[in-house]
DNA sequence: TGAGCCATGTAAACGGTTACATGATTCC
DNA sequence: GGAATCATGTAACCGTTTACATGGCTCA
């Protein structure tokens, strides 16, 4: 939250809005978790609030404070404790594919493939470009976590291409009717 | 679950313990999942429970019923639906590492890498040996996908240390100190 | 005899998502 | 005029984790 601020947005539903084109591969959100965590940020001191209204329409444009400033180094020094965790439903399928025949394991893979050549396209569309943006007005850092996100999915792209060759040259009449 | 009785395991200590050594790093659960699951499944009649006492220690041992194995083939050609989700703080800092100086930004860039290294190290020592020993049964996939995982990471690692070398290029003496 | 593992469960807490509710503005 | 987007929130739900509770077995 505090990232999303100091990297330029203001309002709740902008820091949602820049977290899914940002962060959203790593860290989404909701705005029914922005909302009440900004509240608590402002009751903590750890960011100010004022209205910003646009017309008729209103709106809350948050500040960090010093004090958040603080916090937000303090953090991004401190030892992270929470290891990396990641669940896929599509991993844990390949695992247990062997109950599967010859043919509908490469089909298994081959939706595999495509799911994260999908996720990698919207990295390279989508995410990419804003991370370049953010790179004018001074920071690196966004570009290149877009980059190893990418590149990442593009080595397990290339790594799911090979399987599905080894298991068409297993059994090679599986491959006939895409 | 099913696929767990599927590869050997009998007990419900027996199904988390096998996915510690297995699916841990994709698809984690905890006893307080596994026993009411267990009993839902069972409920269900896609699994059944035999008591399989160990001299005065209660054990039940549950198999996967035929209905069971038409549900998992059910689930295992299904489209997938649910996205691939990972969390991760560590990338999290990493995007926002801008706010911090040059030595701080190597720092936080060498803990990442050696926590990778560390999952790594897990998945090659613990993990992919007994993928290795389910093959000699006849799955073949666990070990593809402990490969998967291992490789993967591996890949990271490599990002991380080029990111390192850039960075100590840009800013000496950050890494004189280590 | 004590530590650590095997074994089974329940209860409370937590983090997050989805759905609900409302209303203004903009653009086609 | 209607759809999409901007904008803010609440309530219910859901899956998962942590803590609690119990007890037998094994090995040093």
């Amino acid at each position: 939250m505090l990232g999303m601020l100091r990297l330029g947005a203001s309002s709740g539903y902008a820091i949602k809005k820049a977290t899914d084109v940002s962060t959203r591969f790593f860290w989404p959100t909701s705005l029914a978790q922005v909302y009440p965590e900004l509240a608590r940020l402002q009751q903590a001191g750890l960011v100010s609030r004022s209205e910003d209204p646009q017309g008729a329409r209103a709106r809350s444009a948050y500040e960090i404070t010093e004090e958040g400033q603080v916090a937000l180094l303090d953090w991004l020094r401190s030892a992270l404790k929470a290891p990396m965790q990641f669940r896929d439903e599509g991993v844990l399928r390949l695992f247990l594919a062997d109950a599967l025949s010859g043919e509908e394991q490469l089909v298994l893979v081959r939706r595999l493939r495509e799911r994260t050549e999908a996720a990698e396209a919207q990295m390279r569309g989508e995410i990419l470009p804003v991370a370049e943006a953010l790179r004018q007005s001074g920071a690196k850092f966004p570009e290149l976590v877009a980059h190893l996100g990418a590149d990442t999915h593009t080595y397990v792209i290339d790594w799911l291409k090979e399987l599905e060759e080894q298991l068409l040259a297993e059994a090679p009449r599986a491959g006939s009717e895409s």
